[in-house]
DNA sequence: GTTGGCACTCGGTAGAATCGAGTGCTAACA
DNA sequence: TGTTAGCACTCGATTCTACCGAGTGCCAAC
């Protein structure tokens, strides 16, 4: 067992992408710095400890991995994972179990669009042991498939909107007047004839109709729903999983960090708007220093976005910690995001 | 400064009671075991710490407060929070900031019942700067107000109820029939007819109509809310301020802890069933080693029901560490529920 | 270009010393 | 009999020291 046994010479940039490689996957897998014994040991480079300690000190100097004081082992900087993520992931592994549970889970019927994109947050928190995010589709594109009007009580009269993606609007309005049921019913007859088909956020004002009353109610479900459309333009977010952040907490700088996270993922916007900007870059996997947010500083984000018919409908995603199973968690995220838009395709 | 000073004498019961008031509200304060000394000197008691040292023996034996090891200060026990929520926070006490926050809060206007139940959690939360709770009412009670069918894709119907009490139950159907709108709309017509004012527990079977397409899509949506029912019979829960959990969890026994309290969280139907038992047996305020949950151990809960018209309809809590501020908390929990419940039966 | 050898670094752990808040007990006191 | 001052004692928390060892950087040999 010495260096005769050498199997074939490498490449040198090979060679230094190897030990990258294995530093990675080590350090992802122990959470301790790795040293160039186990390196040289663990892996069948044919090269001792010394040669991989040169590389070790060039790869350093290149920024991929850092030592975390004087003579430690060294551990992946956010340049180094990303170095990882874009030449060692191109083909997902996931486990049988896994696979396995995300087949299961999409063979099995869901009731309403939101239940189902609740359910794939935790499924896929679930397999990646990370907290997860889902992205519903944009509710404004919808149109209008149906509009009802019913009186809860006098003077209190609840609008709803069916959209054509299966979604449900609603409104509770105060009225100064108190319409009969016919009146109601008038009002809900012209709207849904003039609505039908209509953009839900491009709904035209209601012509006069020669009832003030109706005209008023009318009037005033317009605005509502206009009122919705601008206060909340925002896809629905689903979070799943949120233990997992506190779960992970060791991999956190300070424990107020995930408490710093679960913050952020409460404010809905901030999260949306963040997938949505990595993802209209391009970005699919946004790696620590990658991110703005000062929060996000030790956290990966790996996002997906999935298609129905063809067309961009949502995205899911996975937060974690920056020393994540990268290969595993994207090739998860990939096949959460396939069979969800497969099945909305199917079903929606 | 001397024993000639001495304000009233005090009966020693009293005393005690208020030696034990004085350990509850220190530790909650300071978070750390209290000696008999601060209580002799910050409170108005006119007795030495020697005697405040005696009683204090007492009450150890008598089990309301322990000493976490031999010659350090006292820290209430479950039993000795229970005394101090059961006779020292008669009127909650609300800092006039917090009062006002609630108050405008329910000044302005929300548009579905469960955008105000998720509001309403975030608000409790701030305001106790706890985890809050939000139990919605119980969806079974509702009596349909509209049923509508909605044609999504051929072959594909969306079944929506309007209840009530304002909530909107939906359902995706996939149907073997492909149904044109004027069938669609029949069935939708009869439903409606049939099924006005019925509970939504309790939807009669539609009775045949002739057309054999119409009954199918018929006895499938009454299927569909049936099944909706029996599966979810639960009332919705809406949890605001999950972060404050980690926060706070200096106060909890390790860190895990509070992992594991996120994860029961996400778990509605535990949590819901948990609220409802408390109820049951009259409790609102369950500390500690009183819950039967294992997790719950380090943990106090504060609940109250709110009323709308008069009727119980669901509950508000907050969750928290033992070590709380209990009047505070207890103000704005009420507070809560009972502007709620004004908001509910007024726009409801 | 690779490897073995070697001095050096520095975080982590264990043990000893110290500090001090707080107790229990006893004796004096009103 | 209840209250108080005094005092010895306990024990967690903090600090300091010594020491270990994984791992490095460097150098000389291959």
């Amino acid at each position: 067992m010495g260096s005769t046994e050498s199997t074939e010479p490498m490449d040198p940039d090979e060679r230094k992408a190897a030990i990258l490689r294995a530093v990675v996957e080590e350090y992802v897998e122990t959470a301790e710095p790795v040293g160039s014994q186990r390196v040289a040991g663990s892996r069948k480079l044919g090269v001792s400890s010394a040669t991989v300690r040169n590389d070790m000190t060039v790869l350093e100097r290149e920024g991929y991995i850092t030592q975390p004081y004087t003579s430690a082992g060294r551990i992946p900087t956010d340049l180094g994972y990303r170095y990882f993520v874009d030449h060692f992931t191109s083909e997902g592994a996931l486990r049988i179990a896994q696979r396995r549970a995300v087949a299961e889970f999409f063979e099995s019927a869901h009731r309403a669009l939101e239940d189902l994109l609740h359910e794939t947050s935790q499924l896929l928190s679930r397999v990646t042991d990370h907290t997860a995010m889902v992205v519903g589709p944009q509710p404004e594109v919808a149109q209008v498939r149906g509009v009802q009007l019913v009186t809860l009580h006098p003077g209190v009269v609840l609008a709803v909107a069916v959209l054509s993606n299966g979604a449900v609007e609603k409104y509770t309005l105060e009225l100064p007047d108190v319409l009969d049921e016919a009146q109601v019913g008038a009002a809900a007859s012209a709207l849904e004839g003039l609505w039908n088909g209509c953009a839900f956020n491009e709904l035209p004002e209601p012509p006069p109709s020669g009832d003030d009353a109706i005209d008023r109610l009318a009037r005033a479900v317009r605005a509502a729903f206009g009122e919705m459309v601008a206060e909340r333009p925002m896809e629905m977010l689903y979070v799943g999983g949120t233990s997992r952040l506190v779960a992970e907490h060791e991999s956190f700088a300070t424990a107020e960090s995930a408490a710093h996270l679960l913050e952020l993922l409460e404010h809905q916007v901030v999260v949306v708007s963040l997938v949505r900007n990595l993802l209209d870059q391009g970005v699919n996997v946004s790696i620590g220093s990658e991110n703005e947010i000062e929060e996000l500083r030790d956290c990966a984000i790996v996002l997906a976005p999935y298609r129905v018919e063809g067309e961009f409908a949502g995205t899911v995603g996975v937060l974690g910690p920056t020393r994540m199973d990268y290969r595993r968690t994207i090739g998860a995220v990939a096949a959460v995001s396939q069979q969800l838009g497969r099945l909305l395709t199917r079903v929606d």
